[in-house]
DNA sequence: TTCCAGCACTCGGTATCCTCGATTGCCAAC
DNA sequence: GTTGGCAATCGAGGATACCGAGTGCTGGAA
């Protein structure tokens, strides 16, 4: 279908576009590129392509931009894939090296990483707690009518949770339900949370009721890092694509399951309209897992206007995830 | 120096220029006022409104725009002191009946809370751990170089930080460590971390000061909530102001002191230049501090353009502080 | 003294028109 | 299949004119 001119051209269309956001024309690819035909032979090429769906004209007189599909090919045929370059691999390095506390905050400035490094909004999916297996459970009393449950997980993700205590709660019953719980859940996962055998006192069974309620919702919370705003009004001249773009990202079931969506079905890009997220039309999603001894953690993207650097955004985006994923293998 | 026509001049202009948004002239303030004067008359006031600094053209044949001062004036007298209406009553009420589970995620939907109410941008600062006696203090193993450390206080906040340890520490030490922080620390407040004495163990020990200091760092942290970034992107035309106002609320520090500032000078509401820092010269903030048992725990404010509902956004960050801080006290 | 109607003036916004230049599509020739 | 040439297209940018919202000022009435 597409002649090897055909996709150099293409392939020079998308650089160009990508590189300075103006609509490039055929004399442009025919003088500064290795394609060495004249302009009227690009122009016929560019004509086919545009006929094939890879390219668009916002006017008659301009020149020509990729199509959502023109980027899709260049991601999946003509990008070269790149390293990340050396200053990447350094800033990357130290983050990673420096890190250390707690895990939401290295997930927070994980996003913060990818916005710097690619200059787009960046997204954290934290580790879900339903995999890990459960270290500890504590209950700890913060005044008469309220104590705090603290579960800490094995892949260092630490959930806690208020529960209100009835006001003829003992010490000796909530401790009585602390160890119960820690005897009966250590070791195993937030699936095994149902079969907690009763203790035989009521007061005690009533905390335990009350703290698996309270870590089941908390479970079921993800835990998302989105970072990096600015860049989107950075990235859109109109405002209101801005508001939208940002109101979409403050949502953040909307974000999850996008992310989600995306890694589940084995893409590392999702182009414009492929999301299938209507207001985020004019953007692309570049995801990766973040992968701990085989198994799926979490997710980390970034999210920028479909003219955004692919290669770069794969190339650094895939890094990340993998430091990550080592990461929380040592930590 | 004002008389009462001029100030009712002055805040006649004021509403509608934060209702409209468009430089408000005299025959607009002649006709649909009650101040019952001819337009030639409102000129004469809204020149010497002018001349006094309160009021400013953006050019000869338009009409006039509250200063930075004019807002003040209106703030400090002019604007009848407001109730919240009955929504925002029932919302936030609702909202904190609703509320429950990690404190984090309660502070985090407080400032989308806010958001929704003001359609501003919203700030809350958590409670800095510094103030709160230490409830339990624990120590778990998540492999064989790394164990978290888990701090309860008694705001309810939980604090945890991953630990490495030295690769022949045995859980025994694990554990006694565990113990001896526990009973030097539980009962006191941060301030007491230096006050550790010697267990015996050279490997507690070593475990013990890997804990105080990566408590030490993670207490230094403010926990601060930043929303509705795309209010931001509705509330001014240009975008590269709204740009650079994203891009300073997404440097945390700058925030967090840019509200504690306020707060600590005793004012409510700093507008426009008052507040000193440059690239939000276009915007106002309105805090209130959260106060526990008259204690100060913490801060909410809501940031937006200088034309924002001042009566309003006073109104509703009041009783969100109000009303987190008695949820506080209750949990 | 205060207020006000009237009037000339100012100036930004919008519409109109024009030119310029970038770029195209097409065609005939190589 | 490729290319140079050429007319056609259309947006961007600049000049011009007009309109209207709004002002400042003045002289007279209350």
């Amino acid at each position: 279908m597409l002649d090897d001119r055909k996709t150099a051209i293409l392939r020079a269309v998308v650089q160009e576009y990508i590189a300075t956001a103006q609509p490039v024309g055929s004399s442009h690819i025919a003088n500064s590129t290795d394609i060495n035909v004249s302009s009227a032979t690009v122009r016929n090429d560019m004509a086919a392509l545009e006929q094939e769906g890879y390219l668009i004209q916002p006017h008659t007189s301009a020149g020509r931009v990729p199509t959502d599909l023109g980027y899709r090919f260049f991601v999946d045929h003509l990008a070269s894939p790149r390293q990340v370059d050396e200053a990447t691999t350094k800033t990357v390095g130290e983050f990673f090296d420096a890190a250390h506390g707690r895990l939401e905050e290295m997930l927070h400035h994980t996003s913060d990483l990818l916005t710097r490094l690619t200059n787009n909004a960046a997204v954290v999916l934290g580790p879900k707690a339903d995999a890990a297996t459960i270290r500890s459970v504590q209950l700890v009393r913060l005044s008469d009518s309220v104590a705090t449950a603290v579960f800490v997980f094995s892949n260092g993700g630490v959930e806690n949770e208020l529960i209100e205590l009835d006001e003829q709660t003992s010490d000796a019953a909530l401790s009585a339900a602390s160890v119960h719980l820690a005897s009966s859940l250590v070791g195993g996962t937030l699936a095994d949370l149902d079969d907690i055998p009763p203790t035989g006192s009521a007061t005690a069974d009533a905390v335990c009721h009350a703290v698996v309620e309270a870590i089941r919702a908390s479970a079921a919370d993800d835990h998302v890092y989105v970072g990096g705003a600015s860049t989107v009004a950075a990235s859109f001249e109109a405002v209101d694509v801005v508001r939208q773009v940002l109101h979409t990202l403050e949502q953040q079931f909307v974000v999850v399951s996008l992310v989600r969506d995306i890694v589940d079905r084995g893409m590392s890009v999702a182009i414009g309209v492929e999301h299938g997220v209507e207001p985020l039309s004019a953007c692309s999603v570049v995801v990766a897992p973040v992968v701990v001894d085989g198994e799926h953690l979490g997710s980390v993207g970034v999210l920028g206007p479909t003219r955004m650097n692919y290669p770069q955004a794969l190339a650094t985006v895939d890094f990340v995830s993998d430091r990550l994923g080592r990461r929380l293998g040592e930590g």
